[in-house]
DNA sequence: AATACTTTTGCAACATTATTGCAAGTAAAT
DNA sequence: ATTTACTTGCAATAATGTTGCAAAAGTATT
């Protein structure tokens, strides 16, 4: 398991080392879009508050994690499919943001659909992020 | 004129201050979505900085804001349709940012198609920002 | 396995963005 | 005109994010 979490490291160009495969493995295990704060938290000062902010962009520069939209204004990031590049996200799925539990989590397999947009406009990307109540919460 | 953005500010519950007819009215003519910066440099220090984020908040509280998502960190704001009401925003609108300008508009007229949510999730709001190059940047 | 080379880490300092408490000022209700 | 409630500006503080640099660690080469 910890060789899975090497491979993808080593897939995306990056070198092995120890806080990159824990943050790495902190994402595989939570499933959540993720903060700074949230995987500082979780090391409790056992990584630098620096390192964990350029493991996060570097992570994102090579296509590990992709941005997570969100009306916050802090940052998170979740894993990006395999088949993510450097700089050449596919990821075009959905965000859904729980108002009870407050994650976000990726619906992969919900697409974003295409829009025709008015003459003029061309498109490149899109990011839809979706509120309501999670699967997990509306069964309480 | 001025009077318009009286009308709006007691439609919205708010006290008539010079702070909000002037930032309100920033709004309308900029048309496209503000940061907290944008509005304190047009200004230029003539309304305090703390005084600018409280007026954005109660905006926002009593519907005449919505916020727009970005990736950018800076929190972006646009005027919301007329009948946005306290804490009941009916905006169900498309934002695009153009990689040209840096601009985000509201595309009023493009809404967000209802998708299929796998079971158990149930929907209150969705947030689409699309990126790519805007009518006028893709006339140049 | 030792060496040389390159990248990453931790620390300190700094920059930017946002929030809170409080006294003084202003809008509106009576 | 007076009272009341809300808004503003200032100071201080908090939260979030960035940069430079020396030491440490990873990788490639011999």
């Amino acid at each position: 398991m910890s060789k899975d979490l090497d491979k993808i490291l080593k897939m995306h160009d990056l070198r092995i080392t120890q806080v990159r495969k824990d943050v790495l493995a902190f994402f595989s295990v939570r499933k959540v879009a993720l903060s700074h704060a949230d995987i500082e938290e979780h090391f409790s000062k056992k990584a630098d508050r620096v390192t964990i902010y350029r493991t996060l962009h570097s992570f994102l520069e090579k296509g590990v994690l992709h941005k997570v939209l969100d009306d916050t204004g802090v940052a998170k990031y979740a894993l990006c499919a395999d088949h993510c590049e450097t700089h050449q996200h596919s990821d075009n799925h959905v965000h859904f943001k729980c108002m009870k539990c407050l994650n976000i989590e990726c619906l992969h397999h919900v697409h974003i659909p295409k829009l025709n947009l008015p003459t003029g406009y061309a498109l490149f990307s899109s990011n839809l992020l979706m509120e309501g109540v999670c699967k997990h919460c509306s069964m309480e």
